[in-house]
DNA sequence: AGAAGCGTGTGATATATGCAACAGAAAGGA
DNA sequence: TCCTTTCTGTTGCATATATCACACGCTTCT
């Protein structure tokens, strides 16, 4: 549950008032939970169809495949949406959960009640939809940049795909990776060492240049 | 503009009246057009804020890169969405289309306008963001399954992945491609002639069996 | 201080993948 | 019908990538 001051932060509840808040919480069976670090916040495996919201700290959707190799599926922030009936898995064999990465607050929901028509009406339902929609934009378009460097067939290609994108959400040819290496090579989906090796080349060539995670494009 | 009939079709006008329907026509300042097979539908480098929607027929947004190399990034079906705000390119020196695949009816609507606040409350502006949101959670989970194909490391994962997510919807272990094998190549952003070797591995080691484009798991 | 764990960096080698080229099958147009 | 184009299937060869192995610095814990 959260407080009115916290309320004003939370991504799902923009513009709400707080005694909508509290009746909305109701309406759609919300609950609020905090994780710490490396805790698992959602099963994707489990038979539960809430969706939650991350509403402070970080999170990742890691899938880890039968041979035991884990992939980084989606990187969560505040305002990231994840959920059984958002995700798709290829394999019935390998398993998906939502670990948490910073220190996490998240509100989990009943989606389908948002879907749904309101019978009800609420006045404030159809404003959370709408905030809700939003959330869901910016997970499509998240979504799209990660299938944009995915789909680059070379691991060169993806680095300065990925190198790229963070530039131009940075505003500067400068930026600092958010996570380290080897989590960048499995973003990827590369080896480590292979990655290493291409990032050697790229700088030997002068298009980039490193010191530690901060990386200039040129 | 569509008829009363073609309305009850349309996925984002679902359970709108025909007034509302010409009222929010206008509100959104939308615009229908047809197009024909390899038509562009929408160029992602011009400058248009305009979101699409498939109302009819198929489409798909492709990626041409600065050597030439094309790259199908999504396959839009009715229900679609598309638009410069929901992708994102990691090089501004490839371009990024929408193709017309089979013939389409394409609506165009003002998407800032949906996600901001309504002045004027239309009633029934609610049920619309109701649906799109519906449209938005679909590209989500299209997009999550392209990730999780494009996320495995080898071509025979990936291939592996793909089969399985189209036996899951299927609902059998036989089921037939929609698209040619081609088509397939590039949707997994490998060589073509690879994937066909992988592909006759596979046949090989009696993990599939395929008659031309149609398929079974084992 | 030492040990353990992690992230980073590098190299040797086997393997997977991409590329170019070709040819028959199938589909569509004139 | 023939002709053209696309799709399918296959191969040899160059190259990119994965795998394994090791070394070093850094942090954390005892």
């Amino acid at each position: 549950m959260l407080t009115p001051q916290e309320l004003k932060q939370s991504p799902l509840f923009e513009n709400i008032s707080y005694e909508s808040y509290l009746a909305m919480y109701d309406c759609f069976h919300a609950t609020t939970k905090s994780f710490r670090v490396d805790e698992v916040i959602y099963d994707l495996s489990a038979h539960s169809d809430a969706v939650g919201i991350v509403e402070r700290g970080e999170a990742a959707l890691i899938r880890i495949d039968e041979d035991g190799v884990s992939t980084v599926l989606e990187e969560l922030t505040s305002g990231g949406v994840f959920g059984r009936t958002l995700a798709f898995s290829g394999s019935p064999r390998d398993s998906m959960e939502v670990i948490c990465r910073i220190p996490c607050e998240v509100l989990f929901i009943d989606y389908l009640h948002i879907l749904k028509r309101c019978e009800r009406a609420c006045t404030h339902h159809s404003m959370l939809v709408q905030n809700m929609l939003r959330l869901m934009s910016d997970k499509a378009r998240a979504l799209s940049e990660r299938v944009d460097v995915l789909s680059r067939r070379t691991i060169r290609d993806k680095l300065l795909c990925y190198f790229t994108q963070q530039a131009g959400k940075a505003e500067s040819n400068t930026f600092t990776l958010t996570f380290s290496l080897s989590t960048l090579a499995d973003y990827i989906a590369t080896d480590r060492s292979a990655m290493m090796r291409e990032m050697k080349r790229l700088r030997e060539s002068g298009e980039i240049s490193t010191k530690g995670r901060e990386i200039t494009l040129r």
